[in-house]
DNA sequence: GCCGTTTTCGGCCCGACTGTTTTCAGTCG
């Protein structure tokens, strides 16, 4: 983990699960959870800040301050670990299973002797669970399904967390002596939702001095294999990292061949293949002479095989060949391309930052436009209210002229009713510059009914965008069920854009859904969904999905200037 | 444990859903 925030992020929240677990005031569990997160979304270093300065961050008072500077002074937080003492680590893993919560996992513990994921499992097998007070039939299976979709995640970790040790271990490694390249390839160059394991590049004359680097990582927990061509070793977060040292005159070889995929890789090979040629990881070479003729960027390689340099996104064997090959390669959006976020939400619901933060990091992102879409009422827990919303207004309209270039949108996310309503009527709804919509409850419905309620919402003459349409979370919740050429059919017809959530956790639309609804012609937005001033950045998580479902500029609305944006935000009305 | 333009005490995001509970506990957003 790159920042201190992130790791006190990460013990507070650890700390609020062991109180709920132990039975502890659940109010106080609470308060280390938002503690928790206002210190991970808040944006300067945590470790320059003093105690005092820790204070000065919403909902950290006296006593998690002192624990946090315990923490940045020695390492340690004697309270976490007295709790850890009580409570095997397993335990807590069980609670990340979709079904369970704290108290089922202290009784699963207490009465069972359970204490991991494994053991859960090994015990619904054995029909162990059958007795104990609040394990029904139905409770069991859910419980099943929960460990089945936790399983399908698998050892792979999100993209965002693959990012951040990859730009260290590059960093650190780049640092080194001799280092004439350094950059990740594989899974995580191609932005995959989930990354298995890192793949890295030196491109140096000698080899050692990089693979004890590796080794001697603050980040690396275990070395699996050393050797002078291949290293590898394990994060403490089980996370394993390839080191590969080249030639330098190897390099476009080499990150071609290691970026893949597989699949692209074969029929790259195929094509060196019939053209007499052999393609590995040190070269483009004649097959006969074994002359070497390509390998020291990738543009050379594949021009050699005659192909356009193709952005690793699309390298999935989706078409990129074919498309490469008739000069058909869509020219991807990319990050710069991005004008405005149109999905961000501030402190009066559930972000961190208030607004005048919010607009100012947005500003200082060089945006040209930026929309505040707060949640609206009927997300019950978020208090809103037609008079806050309204208040809002009225301050971002008094901010607006002081932004330079940067104009404001006011926004709302709506919530898509079972019946495909929304929080307001069409008078109130007028009165905002854009309205995301989106689902966040009655994830059950049938197919039928689910479909209807997604195209009805796109029928709403003041809905412009479908906010994170499928609400899936990666790891723990499928999506929702639906006829979804029929919503990308409705989106096309009604003017009404696709989000591409670039939330980690989300991602949603996904690289496949967004092929598809492409195909219908539905216009898409990338957005963050930011709920603090840190998550403004993780818009690249969003691009990269965007491009890998071939994604241009003029597919998305938030790379258009404002006039023509404003032109497709009034539906045709 | 945090917080306060009514409060230094007494609230705390509030309601829905689900399963198994025969009156409500646990989980979720």
């Amino acid at each position: 983990m790159a920042r201190p925030n992130d790791e006190v992020e990460a013990l507070l929240r650890e700390y609020a699960d062991l109180i709920a677990i132990t039975g502890g005031d659940a109010f106080k569990a609470r308060a280390y959870e938002k503690a928790a997160r206002a210190i991970g979304g808040y944006p300067a270093d945590i470790a320059g800040l003093d105690e005092d300065g820790l204070k000065e961050i919403p909902n950290v008072g006296r006593s998690i301050a002192d624990k946090v500077v315990e923490y940045l002074r020695t390492g340690r937080m004697a309270v976490l670990e007295e709790r850890r003492a009580k409570i095997p680590a397993g335990v807590r893993e069980l609670i990340a299973v979709p079904g369970l919560g704290p108290k089922k996992a202290l009784r699963l513990y207490e009465d069972l002797h359970i204490s991991s994921v494994q053991q859960l499992s090994a015990a619904l097998d054995a029909d162990a669970l059958a007795d104990l007070r609040g394990f029904g039939e139905k409770s069991r299976e859910n419980i099943r399904h929960g460990i089945e979709l936790l399983r399908r995640a698998g050892a792979r970790v999100p993209l965002s967390t693959a990012l951040d040790t990859a730009e260290e271990i590059v960093a650190e490694l780049s640092r080194v002596t001799g280092c004439r390249r350094c950059a990740c390839a594989g899974s995580l160059r191609r932005m995959r939702e989930t990354v298995g394991d890192l793949d890295i590049l030196v491109a140096a004359r000698r080899s050692d001095p990089f693979m004890a680097a590796l080794c001697e990582l603050p980040a690396t927990a275990e070395v699996v294999a050393r050797g002078t061509k291949k290293t590898s070793v394990r994060t403490a977060e089980g996370l394993q990292v390839d080191l590969r040292v080249l030639p330098q005159e190897s390099w476009g070889a080499g990150m071609q061949y290691f970026t893949g995929s597989k699949g692209h890789n074969i029929r790259t090979r195929t094509i060196a293949v019939h053209q007499g040629l052999k393609l590995s990881e040190y070269g483009l070479f004649d097959a006969g002479s074994g002359q070497s003729l390509a390998s020291r960027t990738e543009e050379e390689v594949y021009a050699r095989l005659g192909l356009p340099w193709i952005p690793p996104t699309l390298r999935e064997d989706r078409g990129e060949i074919e498309a490469a090959l008739h000069g058909e390669l869509p020219e991807v959006v990319t990050e710069r391309d991005i004008r405005g976020d149109l999905h961000t939400h501030t402190d009066l619901t559930d972000g961190l930052a208030p607004l005048e933060e919010m607009v100012a990091a947005a500003s200082k992102r060089g945006y040209a436009y930026y929309a505040v879409t707060d949640h609206a009422p009927r997300l019950y827990m978020q208090r809103m209210t037609d008079e806050k919303v309204l208040a809002q207004r009225e301050r971002l309209r008094e901010l607006a002229g002081t932004l330079g270039r940067m104009r404001l949108l006011h926004g709302t996310e709506l919530n898509i009713d079972p019946d495909g309503e929304v929080d307001w009527p069409a008078g109130f709804l007028a009165g905002f510059d854009v309205c995301v919509a989106s689902v966040h409850s009655h994830f059950g419905l049938g197919r039928g009914a689910m479909t209807r309620r997604l195209v009805r919402a796109c029928e709403n003459p003041y809905v412009n965008i479908i906010g994170h349409p499928t609400t899936r979370l990666i790891g723990r919740r499928a999506g929702v069920d639906a006829d979804w050429d029929e919503v990308f059919a409705a989106c096309a017809r009604t003017g009404t854009a696709l989000e591409v959530n670039a939330q980690p956790d989300r991602l949603d639309l996904c690289d496949v859904d967004i092929l598809r609804a492409r195909e219908h012609g539905v216009k898409f937005a990338v957005n963050t969904d930011a709920h603090a001033v840190a998550h403004l950045a993780q818009l690249r998580y969003g691009v990269g999905t965007a491009q890998r479902g071939w994604l241009t500029r003029d597919d998305v609305i938030n790379t258009w200037p404002l006039t023509r944006l404003r032109r497709f935000l009034r539906k045709g009305g």
